[in-house]
DNA sequence: ACCTGAACACCGTTCAAGT
DNA sequence: ACCTGAACACCGTTCAAGT
């Protein structure tokens, strides 16, 4: 019987590092997290994360891309909902951002801030970037369908994560209350389906 | 010729500070604030502060409330343009938003996060409040004027100020490229307007 | 009342050194 | 290759003491 605990090589510190690096995100926000107990809990030295992250800001980087790995696939299993229309398509990736976001909101508000640091990682953006994929295409193919005006994607999409985003910062502080937070998405994406189509009468 | 530069007492001492922060909060974000780096600046002890504010955290409230009451002057004097319509009294205070926006950037964000902890001081949360009221006034009149769904006004600004957030991000992370944030602040309200109003047909 | 200096318990980062 | 320990330059906060 060896003690695989704590052999000299971690072996898996780096994703050990990942990991710890999550729960102590959502236990305390990023103002909590520090390297120095991060390395406590694992039981190495303050300086062996070192070897595996540069400084503070690749591991965070690092929690922000991997953070952006799982959103991607959370809301690609939302957007790939078959052959519904453009709205009810949009409420159920909305539904499925706003549950991320509840279940991981520091890590998701690390994710903003990280993807948007001037020296952001290649990696980082290149994963923020795909998180989104699915949903751009529901925009495309609602423009495709005639349902949804033209412009940039990007651009329609941002007003509806922003607007989402919104919501959920209401919800997490405790300012709706009793209105369940799944209705209050439908409302509000139904008035943004209702902006963002061609108007019947203009 | 007395010396009033450094006297005993500082006399302004909690002023200088606000003044100070605010300083530090524009170069470098609220990460890089740090109480002994003011004193040294103002020429005090490092622990001079303690008798004006209780700790950081309350030095970070009073420069989010002084936040919000520069930005409910700033947003009140675009809301109290008159007699125009619904949509372009809308237009203008969102522009006045994104101008308060960009040019206090870390200011915002601040005043966002420091409003949003449970242990916010009520002082806080009453300017806070005290700063959209104009704003939530319109939504009030464009509902009492027909033109505007039923329902929490502040709700319906929310969803306005979101997106509008949504805007500032993307501008002040240079994604916009040639686009002028004006010109889509018209664009988004002009959405979001057509999205709330009463359908033609439904 | 208002400010100070020393002390405490933390940080992140660097660097020579160990296995 | 991977990890360690001591050292450096920072923090925020507390507390007895000065004027």
């Amino acid at each position: 019987m060896e003690a695989p605990s704590r052999p000299y090589h971690h072996g898996n510190l780096r994703a050990a590092l990942l990991l710890a690096g999550e729960r102590a995100l959502e236990s305390g926000g990023v103002e909590n997290l520090s390297l120095r107990e991060l390395s406590r809990e694992l039981g190495v030295s303050h300086t062996s994360p070192r070897r595996h992250f540069a400084d503070k800001q690749a591991l965070l980087d690092a929690l922000a891309q991997h953070g952006f790995e799982r959103l991607g696939a959370t809301l690609g299993r939302a957007a790939r909902g078959q052959g519904t229309d453009f709205e009810s398509r949009l409420t159920k990736v909305g539904r499925a951002y706003i549950g991320f976001a509840r279940q991981h909101a520091a890590l998701l508000s690390l994710m903003f801030t990280a993807k948007h640091r001037p020296e952001a990682p290649r990696a980082l953006l290149e994963a923020s970037e795909k998180a989104l994929a699915h949903t751009l295409a529901i925009f495309s193919e609602g423009q495709a369908a005639g349902v949804v005006i033209p412009g940039d994607p990007h651009r329609l999409a941002l007003v509806v994560f922003a607007a989402l985003q919104g919501l959920i910062t209401l919800s997490t502080n405790g300012k709706l209350k009793d209105i369940p937070v799944d209705k209050l998405v439908g409302e509000v994406i139904g008035h943004l389906v209702l902006g963002l189509g061609p108007r019947a009468i203009h």
